[in-house]
DNA sequence: GCGACAG
DNA sequence: ATCTTGTCGC
């Protein structure tokens, strides 16, 4: 798939999102109702090239799920981890074309897919109104939200750094995210409205995800260490054959 | 021309 | 995203 294609079917999934959300919007379970499996997933890219990189560029996409969905302590019920490469440089706007597929295959490979993803990516924030958060949701079939250090687009200021204070952030006069503070003391990330989700259900959900000590949610915090330890072993080892 | 611009 | 040392704070 190249940029135009991507960006075409980047309009229909931000029509069908709309149209899911005003359907079968995700939901916190009532009492009595099986508890969702919380998932999170990450690319750590080969060491060496800063910058936007190229496609081809070495690359290792872990995927977890851990359980339960909100609280204090959070076990993880399963890890994989894809090693592959990168499908094309990074491009504001296109990161699904980079990032995408070795997610995708990541999250595909787990025993059992999670209720909900959280995926290191915008969502309505975005040019045509899905960035890869949304769309990775879509493809795959299961809710998301999107998780970032700032904005893509959208603006609003943020809010104090005090644990659970949170401000809206807008695009085209519509909120399409949240500004969250996960640790006070620390600045806010940005919770994305992604696949079946709003920003308020966003928001929501990074504040049960997240532990007071840290800034990301700890689902993301995991498959990011996961990831980056399989490039570890896997750049060490060349390293070891490379020099033997 | 220059800076901004998810990861 | 990735490259990076020490350093300040709870």
């Amino acid at each position: 798939m190249g940029a135009e294609a991507l960006a075409e079917e980047q309009l229909e999934l931000a029509a069908a999102a709309d149209a899911v959300l005003a359907v079968n919007p995700w939901r916190w379970p009532a009492s009595g109702e099986p508890v969702p499996l919380l998932g999170g997933c990450f690319v750590a890219f080969a060491f060496g090239q800063a910058g936007p990189g190229h496609a081809g560029d070495g690359a290792w996409a872990a995927a977890i799920t851990v359980f339960p969905p909100s609280g204090r302590s959070f076990h993880t019920e399963d890890e994989v981890v894809v090693a592959g490469s990168a499908g094309a440089a990074y491009v504001p706007g296109l990161l699904a074309l980079r990032e995408g597929p070795l997610l995708a295959a990541a999250i595909g490979a787990l025993r059992r897919g999670p209720d909900l993803l959280l995926v290191d990516a915008t969502g309505r924030d975005h040019p045509r109104g899905a960035g890869m958060a949304l769309h990775l949701g879509a493809v795959l079939g299961i809710a998301t939200i999107g998780v970032t250090r700032r904005p893509l687009l959208a603006e609003g200021p943020s809010p104090v750094q005090l644990r659970g204070a949170s401000s809206p952030l807008l695009l085209g006069g519509l909120e399409v995210a949240r500004w969250i503070c996960t640790r006070s003391g620390a600045s806010p990330v940005v919770a994305h409205a992604g696949w079946r989700t709003d920003p308020g259900t966003a928001a929501e959900i990074v504040m049960a995800a997240s532990t007071p000590a840290a800034r990301a949610p700890v689902p993301l915090r995991e498959a990011r260490r996961v990831a980056r330890e399989s490039r570890a072993v896997a750049e060490g080892r060349k390293r070891a054959t490379f020099r033997a």
